[in-house]
DNA sequence: TTGTAATATCCTGTTTTCCAGATATGTTAC
DNA sequence: GTAACATATCTGGAAAACAGGATATTACAA
């Protein structure tokens, strides 16, 4: 079999998922889904410290996944790719039957449980 | 705002988006899609080294999108996991808007491009 | 201007993940 | 049994990603 190309760009695609690929990052783009968050309300809820919800923040503008509006001293954050939601509900479906599975897989390299 | 708790097991979920998020991974599984293949039709369709491969598709095994059987001194690989396939086509599709930017932000953390 | 609130970025150490290559296991043929 | 083939696992090393905390930036108020 000879090598084929791929159908779509993986790399690309693969650096998609390595983006949804932290739950943090998860929590955030879900909690937007319920329309706009200050930064303030996002730290408040996902209960984490300012410095690491921002760095997923930029993370998140950065790639594209929502973007950042200043007014006044607080920023407003905003998701804008659309199909995010979709693909969200899509794969907690998918995932149901391996998730105790995924859960208890603390590794991906060895040591697999 | 007070923390909310997640709608869903977002630690799974994020691990379920980490095995997708390798581009490797991510080719394995779309070969699979046309149906089950021996591990060596694996190694020559992605082009790379066979002890890689296997890594990663014990990863795959481990994880449950997959099933390996054995067949004389092949082994073949077949997928398991439903809706991974719809998971995969409605990212690609989802992700089309910022694929440039996936392409080129080669890391995650700080020294974003 | 000085202070304070809101947010972003930088620095450092640790863990996770990946790769490359060597080697082990299992299967069939001779 | 031994050789050849197919696949899996192990080892070490490099790099990516993450956490924690200090610090910088921006905007507003007194």
């Amino acid at each position: 079999m000879l090598p084929v190309a791929p159908t779509v760009d993986t790399t690309a695609l693969a650096r998609f998922f390595r983006v949804l690929g932290d739950p943090t990052r998860l929590r955030i783009l879900e909690l937007l889904q319920g329309g706009e968050r200050t930064v303030g309300e996002i730290v408040a809820a996902v209960g984490q410290p300012q410095p690491r919800v921002s760095t997923h923040l930029a993370c998140l503008r950065h790639c594209g996944f929502v973007t950042a509006e200043r007014r006044g001293r607080e920023v407003v954050y905003r998701p804008v790719l659309e199909g995010v939601e979709e693909v969200l509900a899509r794969a907690a479906r998918a995932m149901a039957p391996v998730g105790e599975r995924l859960a208890t897989c603390t590794r991906i390299g060895p040591e697999w449980v």
